[in-house]
Parts: structure tokens; sequence; C-alpha cells
RNA sequence: CGGGGAGUGGCGCAGUCUGGUAGCGCAUCUGCUUUGGGAGCAGAGGGCCGCAGGUUCGAAUCCUGUCUCCCCGACCA
């Protein structure tokens, strides 16, 4: 996408709002990515959503290349269906209750695993609809008693949230395997090390679950870690469709320890010596294998083989998308502002014009911001009529990957400056070369 | 939900104790000068002080109620 600044929607905060505490709010904030309409509930600006749609598509092509099938629940749903799970009256507060015009009792959908599980019941006929794994990425809400952080603990936040079904538990534990894999590899390619922990499973329930967290000072978990997790893992060379194989590999990464303070386990701290690692983390995904906790009471059965009921045993598996980018901006940031990863940032180039008074530093802009256009390079061409410093300040804010400064010095000797943002790094370049470096 | 704090131009704040008709910085608009790291000068616009009652000649300020937001804790993707 090509968008000059003088026509977008980018209002940067030069002062911090003194609602925010936390370092991603704060830049969330001044950046123009989000603005707050009530308590934890959040406008996003273009900005932030295009962080969002890149994090989203992400996190879209890893389910879809683990076998997962899209599909969309609505956000609002029946009360029925939670009586059955008997989750209607468990839930509590948390849940948004709407009554429609008909007095019929509605919610806003926190989870939906009562949905996705009727939804499965009325299309599978028979063993051979199994495994199955089915996603969506949407909307959720939970009435959150203190929302905080920004979009750290929002009350609406956009999730993806996964659901397997399998015959039997050895299938089941194979996809909460490539599941496992799946989000190593849409962490990694959000620029984060996440690190999957032993943890509760909290009230959806279950025996078998783990959380995976991006290590952060403002994180709200306190986890514990054997220091070979501040290495990033190399996920490529393994086949997710190998279950023998794929298992190997994640009982290789879970001999390390990790775990939240929930699932401590002292024996095995102990063990990991001086290497044991404490400290603060952001949980940005978990999956779980929870058998037919749904299955069982929502009636649900496919005939088998033999022509005898089987009860699909299932799994489920979040992962926070609009959590994910203030996840991102706590581990990526500066005094200066925010520093995307290249995968999420909304855009690659800020295209700095020095002097839009000026005829030859124009021209010189708009020849660039052509080129990058043609090369299929998202670029923001900031050919405001501000001074230089505004503009560095903005463009350290926004924190895109590159800049390209344009300057009167620098063309009288036909060059342009190309600035990292993550390294502060700053070269001079000739105007030709330019987009090629990019 | 327990405890604490705060609502005053778009943002950050002062004024509230000791009532007298609202102010500062930034931002915005106009003009001139400037122009490589959030420019300078001059001028201008913008606020029924969260809302509703009450006390008073007079309320941002005092009283009552109410709504909202933030922080600590408990709780959560």
């Amino acid at each position: 996408m090509f968008v000059r600044l003088s026509r977008y929607f980018m209002p940067v905060l030069k002062e911090t709002p003194g609602e925010a505490q936390v370092i991603s709010h704060q830049l969330m904030l001044r950046a123009a990515m989000i603005r707050q309409t009530a308590a934890g509930i959040y406008a996003w600006l273009p900005l932030g959503k295009r962080v969002l749609a890149n994090i989203e598509r992400i996190v879209r092509e890893e389910q879809d290349r683990a076998g997962a099938i899209e599909v969309l629940m609505p956000t609002i749903q029946g009360a029925d269906l939670w009586r059955q799970s008997g989750r209607y009256d468990a839930y509590g507060p948390e849940m948004l209750r709407i009554t429609d015009r008909h007095d019929r009792e509605m919610l806003f959908s926190p989870t939906a695993e009562e949905l996705f599980t009727a939804i499965f019941q009325a299309g599978a006929k028979s063993y051979r609809d199994l495994p199955r794994n089915l996603y969506q990425i949407q909307w959720k809400f939970r009435d959150e008693v203190r929302p905080r952080f920004g979009v750290l603990r929002g009350r609406e936040f956009l999730m993806k949230d996964a659901y397997s079904f399998d015959a039997d538990f050895a299938g089941a534990r194979h996809s909460y395997n490539r599941m496992f894999i799946a989000y190593m590899r849409t962490f990694q390619r959000m620029g984060l090390n996440a690190i999957p922990m032993q943890a509760d499973t909290g009230p959806i329930g279950g025996d078998l679950s783990h959380e995976f967290i991006v290590l952060a000072p403002t994180g709200e978990s306190d986890v514990f870690y054997h220091e070979n997790w501040l290495r990033p893992r190399d996920t490529d060379g393994v086949n997710a469709d190998d279950a023998a194989a794929l298992a190997g590999f994640i009982d290789g990464l879970n001999a390390d320890y990790a775990a939240t303070d929930e699932k401590r386990d002292l024996a095995a701290e102990t063990a990991c010596g001086a290497a044991l690692k404490q400290s603060k983390g952001i949980e940005v995904g978990q999956v779980f294998y929870f058998g037919d906790k749904y299955t069982a009471p929502l009636g649900v059965t496919v005939p088998g083989p033999d022509g005898a009921p089987i009860t699909p045993l299932m799994g489920s598996y979040g992962i926070g998308v609009s959590r994910l980018v203030g996840a991102i901006i706590e581990a990526c940031h500066d005094d200066a502002g925010i520093v995307w990863p290249d995968a999420v940032a909304p855009f690659r180039v800020a295209l700095i014009n020095l002097r839009a008074d000026d005829g030859t530093c124009t021209a010189a802009c708009e020849k660039l911001y052509a080129d990058f256009a043609a090369a299929g390079v998202d670029v923001l061409y900031d050919d405001r009529d501000e001074r230089g410093g505004a503009k560095f300040a903005t463009a350290d804010l926004i924190g895109l990957p590159w800049q390209v400064i344009v300057g009167p010095k620098g063309l009288a000797a036909g060059v342009v400056e190309l600035k990292r943002r993550a390294t502060g790094e700053r070269i001079e370049v000739p105007i030709a070369e330019v987009v090629s470096r990019i």
C-alpha cells in the first residue's frame, strides 16, 4: 500500500496520555494505532489496523499450513448451547449477557467451544470426517473486572481460536502437536521468542496444556524456565505430518524446563541449577487438550468403522491476535518509539521529504514513491510541510523498518540517506539503488 | 469485587483547602521569517470546569447523588 501522509489519518500524539501506564499502550496511543472508547475497548486507527491485519495474515498462513480450516462464527450466540454444556452459569459475570427484543437470552461469545462442537456435529457423518481442525479469527468479549494495559488486557479482543476433533487419543495428541509446532512458527515469524510453558488449563478444563509466553518486564505472569529457551529454536526441518517425528521433536523442546507459577516443579527447577531463570511474561497463545469435555455433554458422536458410535476427542488452541500487537511492542521498542519487526510493520518504508517546498526534493521523492509503488513495497510518504526534526521524530515513533531520507544536501551529490530503524545505522545510497536495497 | 486516585479547550496540567464569572505549555488556524533531529516572532479560534440536584447575591471551588476513567490487590486470551 502506498500512502501520502498529508492525505492519511494518523493523529500522532507528542505527549503521552495519562491513562496509559505500560509502554506498549503509551506507544500505541502516541503512534495513532488505537483510541480507547470505553474501559478495555478500542477503536483501531489505520496504522493499528494494518499491524493487526499483518499478524492475522501470519496466523492464518500457519493455521492453513497446519491443516486447520477457516470458518467464521457469530459473535452473538444464544444461551441454549451454553446451558447444555453447563457453562452458561459456570462462566459467571465475565460473560456479557444480552437480551433481545423477544426477551431471548443471548451472549457475546467469550470463546466458542460449544458452537464449534455443535457445528461439527451437524456436519460430521462418520469416522471418515475425523480428524478435523476448524478455526476462526474473530472478536471476543470478556467482561473483565479490571481491564488494563491497553490491548494486552482488553475486554474486546481479536482471537484466533481453533478446535480439533479426533477419533482417539493418539490422533488428538498429534493434532495438539501440530498446533504446537504451528504456534512456534507463527510467533517466530513475528520476530518473537514465545516460550511454551506447562500451564494450568483454567476454566476450559482438560489435562494437557501449554501457554506460549513472551518475556517482558510488564508481563502479568511469573514464569520460570531453563536459559536454553533464551535462544530461538529451529523448526524448519520438522515434518509435521509424521506423528512420531513431530512428537519426538516436541518432547525434545519440552525437555528444557519452562513453567508458569501455577505449574512450578521445584524438583525440575533444582535440576536446572544456575540455568534456571525467572521473569515476567505475556501470554500470547495457549493450547489445550480436553477430550470429551464438550462432545460428551452435547451428545456428539459419529459412527465408527464397525458401526459403533465414537465420541470425538477435542483440543482447543487460542492466539491473542490483538494482544500480540501490544506484546510485540513490549518486546520491540526503544526510547524514540516502536521498532517493528519487518513481518508485522504497518509499512516497510517511511519516505521522508526534508523540504516539501523544494522542487528538487519533491520531484526526487515523487519518483521514489512511484518506484516503491511499482516494486510493491509498502511506503508511507511524509510529504507534509514540516521541518525535518518533526518528520524524523514521527518516523521513529511509528517504527517503520526503513527510513529513506531525501534532502537538498544529499540530492546535490545524487544520494539519499537510508536508515535502518532497528539499529539506527544510516548510509548514503545513490538514488537509483534505493529501491533495490530495500 | 475490596482498597486508593482522578474527571477543567484536541493532549499534558494549574486553579478547588481560603466561592467573585477560567489559566499555562503543547497542538490548531493566519501572516512573515525559517528549514538535516519535535523552529522563531506576531496575531487568532476553541472550554455551559463529567452529569444531576442543592446551599449562596454569586459555585470549577461548598453539600448530596450519580456516571466514567486510572492505579494496587483478587481474577483472566
